[in-house]
Formats: C-alpha cells, structure tokens, sequence
DNA sequence: TTGTAGGCGTTATCAG
DNA sequence: CTGATAACGCCTACAA
C-alpha cells in the first residue's frame, strides 16, 4: 500500500507539504496542493491509521463494552451510538461482557493499548471501576457511561428515567384499581433494575398499599428467569392481579406462565413491561411496556463523547432521557375480587371496560 | 503509559531481550526471562497494539461488516463471531452497512488502514467486491463471507442452507394438504432471498402445483413489507390458504395483517416464516418457522478465518449449516374451500383441527 | 511557504 | 544467548 513518501515522491515535493495538504497544519500554496491532491486521488491513498495513531496516541476507534448485543435491548443503543460514530468518521469496536466482571476488566486494560478516541461503557455491575476509568482519562480517551453508573464514577453519562417510568406504569395499574401489585425486579447489582423497584414500591407506598414479601421476586434479565419467577407468583394465594416486570424480557416470560396456567391476560392479571422492544406490539396481547430510547441513548452517548474528544467539554454532563408508558391490552382493571361477598362491586366495575 | 523502553531499564536487560521475551521469538535464559517477567507483572505492562500492528502490518483487530445490528438475526450472529474471537485474542470492529453500498464501500476502504487480521462480511447485495476483496486478501488480510456470496468471489464462506429450509418449509405445507400457496420473498438482490424462493418454487413444482404471479411478492426483510404486501394477498381472490415469508420479520408483518383483516391463523390461513427468532415462541399463535443458526454461522465464520489468520489454510473452505423447519402453530390444514358446496367436506376436516 | 529530521513503541536483523 | 540498530508510516517542530 501507498504511504506518504510514495506521494511526496511522484509529486514531487517534500513529505512534509504531503502532510501538510492532508492534516491542513500549514498552508500550501494552490500549485503544489493541487498536485499533491492529485496524486492522491490517483492513487487512492488512505493514511495508515496505526501509523497516524501511534504518532497522535489516539485513534479514530470508539471502544463500546456493552453485557450482551444479544439482549434485544442492546442492538438499538449500539446502533445509535454507531450511526452518530460513522458520520464522524470514527468505528465501533464491540466488547460483550455477559455481565462478567472479569471480562469487563479484560476488555478495559486490553483496549486502551488500541488507543481508542473515547469508550462508551455500560457497565456490568455495580462493582468499583472507577481506577481504571479515571486512568482512561488521564490517557486522553474520553469516556461516556450509558444506563447505569459504576461506583465511584462521576463523568458524562446517560440514563433514562427507570424510577419514574416505573412509578408511572405502577400508577396507571392504581388507577385502573388493582390494589393486589406484584413485582419481578431484575438482578439487584444492577442499578437500572433497582431505580425500577424503587419506583414500583413509591407508587405503592403512595397508594397505601402493602407490599406482601412474597409479591416481590428478583429474576434474571430474561425470559426464562421471568418464566420461573411468574409461575411462583402465580402460585401465591392471593393471587397478584397486576404484575410490573423488570423488563420486556421478564415479562415475556411470565406472558409465558400466565398463558400455562389457565389464566387470561389482562381479564385476570395485568401485567406491564420495560423497555417496549419491538416484540411488545406482537404479542398475544400486546404487551404494556415502559419505552426506554435505546438509539437516542447510544447516539446522545456518542455526542457527549465527541464533544469530549473535540476538547468543547468543560465539567461532566448526565443527560437523562425520558421513559414513557405505552399503554396496550395486557393490561385492564382487576378482576372481581375471590370472595363472594364482593362481586356486586366487581360487576359494576366489569361495566366500565 | 509504560513501553518496552521502561522495562529494559527496570530489569537490566536489552530491548531486544524483552521482545525476545514477550514474543518468545529467541530463547533467553531462565535469569533474565525471570527479571524481564518481573518487571513486567510489576508495573502491569501491555504492549501497546498500534506499535506493534504498524511494525507487523497487522493487529488483533477483525472487521466485521454486516447489514444492520438492529435486525434480530444478526446479533447471535455476531455473539459468535465475537465469543471466537475474543478467547483468541481478537477484537471485533463492527460495522452497519444499512444495505447501503456506498456505505459498505466506505467501511472495506477505511477498515484497511487499520490493517485488520481479519474480515467477515455479510455482503449487503450482489455487487461486485471481488477486487477490494482481493486486495484484502493481498495485503495479508484474511476474509470469510458469510450468507450471501458476492459476485466474482470464491474464498471461505460459511451459508445456510436457504433453499433447501424454504423446500422443506413449502413441502411442509403441501403435506397438509395446501393448493393456494402463495410467497412474500426478500429482495430481489439478495442471494439468501433468492435462494429461499428457489427452494419454495421447486416445492410446487415438484407438486405440480402452479403459482399466480400475483401469489409471488418481494419485500424488504422488515415487518412494514410483510404487513404491506400480506394486505395485499389477502385481498386477492381466490385468497392464498397459505403463505412462505422470507423471513420472520416479514411473517411478523404478515400476522399482524393476518389479524386485522380478520381472518385466523392457523384455521383460514397458514405462515411459515424464515430465521426462527426468539420472538417466533412468543407470537400469537407461535410462528412456525425455518430456523438459521445464526450464532453457529458467526462462529464458523470466525474460525475459518483464525485458520487462514495463523496459516493453516489450505484452498477455499465453504461451510454450509443445515436448516431446521420449526413446525408451530401458525401452520395447518388448509380450510374448507370457500364455495358453499363444499361445506360439509370442510366440516368434517374442521373437526381433525 | 516549503523541506528536513527526530521519534512514537515495536519487531527483526545481525553482529558479538 | 544477548544487545545494538534500523525500519514500520506518520506528525511536528524547527530550520531554510
């Protein structure tokens, strides 16, 4: 492949001016820039990135660490923040972790020896990175934080609003006049999953209403863990008429359970979601999600990041992006309640729907 | 950052002795090797990879470029590629093409300069890339294609096996009973698509089984085309008893259609779709469906170019994965004819459902 | 405005 | 077996 020297060369003028002409670090007068622009063309030269990279330590790269591209959450940010990377002339490169602190760690000492401009982190746990993110930045590599804030950490990040999409989908299910809520949460090292019960039990504590111990299970991010964990409730006597789930992923699951057991949705539970994936509007029913803005997260990371990397940041900058309640039909008013004594209210409820 | 310079000091040694060390490339004796490594575990060096990819012309980075990571097959895909690469040392730069063509030019111009150890493609169409391939290749860059084959190209490549899935899906299809079968394939300049279709017309043939041309639609490989061109098969009359969808996605589409216009699936109409994606379980009813291993074809894709990467390649290797027909509720016997004479003929099948 | 030279951190070659 | 030394391709003072 061509380098700069073969271009000074058939152009006939000195390796500087070449770089000079392609960085724009001094002017060139029209004649020999023109020549040089020539050749260039000719020849279709293109800078050799590692070169350029080890002189400048810094790459046009974007290391991205994310738990898991095949948690369909995930395809979305990491697109937004791609397109919003491509269109700067910076790439991805994609680091899963499976929530694995290990893992984490291994791709954090290994990418910063690629010199990366900056990396999006969405941190696997909890746990304390906050050493090996300041040395980032100390590297230079601007660093951006999506979804949840590790430990220790204070620099620019994005969230969306889990306490408050939580809390409303919780509301609305008060609303329709449940007063029987259950909750399958996500992992509690997770501060995503914890912001939402958080949220779940606000609205409770609101209403009045108790939260039995029983009512409230932690799963897994997915379908299985929802399965499982929505069977138990389901189990329970009394029955929850509406259960928040931690995710779409959960819910899905429970959706699963709900069907296994005999039971209708939403005529005898309710039950809500997060995230509103694509796959919420093609259930049976359509199920009720919390929509979190997958691609404008990745994209608003991207942003931040740049500006950190065009040196136009001054002090840290959390953005937080707001989760809005789609309403769809796994969710209705509650049954009539189980004892007899009460169905003359249940029915004139029954006329509502 | 510490650099090789650094740990000769430390540990009294050469330059050349600690390459020799880290690379095992001369033998060094038991002392010094132990004073380099030391010295090394001491202050937690790594080497820095854009030195050492300029002076080798070549680094531990793979490119992958792939349509869109927002499309539910691809993120296994990549899941496997990545988990092969990563537990040999290798980085994943992902890349979205939107089946865009400049674009993919873009990125296999571009993705060079960092002078990859690899590249995985799925090509976004049939376009000829057979020279920026081969200049890949040159330049010491081994490249697998995966799914589709790009025009003029006969190096490794990992496939599914599309005509032989959509073959057995339609025979599927015939066994119950079907006459009216109709097809809602991909674009016409994708090869997978292509073969899909191929796989569903020699079914009929084989049948004897005649296809309208109005039964014959192209989509794009997204549920807006399903829902699009399944309204419109379902307005035509006589109406299809049942219809191939290129895909999941357009099968997704094509429920929801399905759905609106009516009409009940399996009972006045059978869909089988193509992918077998999670969500495929989950829909109403469960989507019957060919299914692709997409995390086994990134992961194929990966090795075959590890074993060009570390020279055990021989001639062209192509790898072609088996496709698994998922029967699932959305398909069964055709219904009763829609002339009220047969009525009766109808009934007594209607009871077998 | 243009050209020259030194060095970024590694690897590879070649004397000792 | 060990240690200088010269590239790899590019950027950037600094000199002309």
């Amino acid at each position: 492949m061509a380098n700069m020297n073969d271009i000074a060369r058939k152009a006939n003028v000195s390796l500087g001016t070449v770089s000079n002409v392609l960085n724009e670090t001094a002017k060139v007068s029209q004649d020999l820039r023109k020549r040089v622009l020539d050749v260039i063309a000719a020849i279709d030269y293109q800078p050799n990135q590692l070169a350029r990279g080890l002189r400048r330590v810094k790459t046009y790269m974007i290391g991205m660490i994310i738990p898991d591209i095949t948690n369909p959450f995930f395809p979305a940010v990491v697109r937004g923040a791609e397109d919003a990377a491509f269109t700067n002339g910076y790439r991805l490169v994609l680091c899963n972790t499976d929530n694995d602190h290990s893992k984490e760690i291994a791709h954090l000492n290994e990418l910063r020896t690629y010199h990366p401009a900056g990396l999006i982190l969405i941190p696997s746990s909890g746990a304390d990175l906050s050493s090996r993110l300041d040395s980032y930045a100390k590297g230079g590599t601007a660093v951006v934080c999506i979804d949840r804030q590790p430990h220790g950490w204070s620099g620019d990040m994005v969230t969306v609003a889990n306490e408050e999409g939580a809390f409303a989908a919780t509301q609305h299910l008060l609303d329709l006049g449940h007063k029987q809520l259950a909750a399958i949460g996500g992992p509690a090292d997770i501060l995503s999953a914890e912001a939402r019960l958080k949220g779940f039990k606000r609205a409770l504590r609101k209403a009045k209403i108790k939260l039995p111990p029983a009512y409230l299970r932690r799963s897994t991010f997915d379908q299985s863990g929802g399965y499982a964990n929505g069977a138990a409730l389901l189990a329970l006597n009394p029955r929850p008429t509406a259960i928040v789930a931690g995710n779409d992923l959960i819910a899905l699951g429970l959706l699963r359970a709900v069907r296994e057991a005999g039971l209708r949705c939403p005529q005898d539970i309710s039950i809500i979601g997060f995230d509103n994936l694509e796959i919420a509007q093609l259930t049976d029913p359509p199920l009720a999600s919390v929509h979190q803005p997958g691609y404008q997260l990745g994209g608003q990371a991207m942003e931040l990041l740049l500006r950190q990397v065009k040196k136009q940041s001054k002090e840290p900058k959390q953005i937080v992006l707001e989760a809005e309640l789609k309403i769809r039909q796994s969710v209705g008013p509650p049954p009539a309640p189980a004892s007899p004594r009460s169905r003359p209210a249940a029915q004139a409820r029954r006329k509502k729907t």
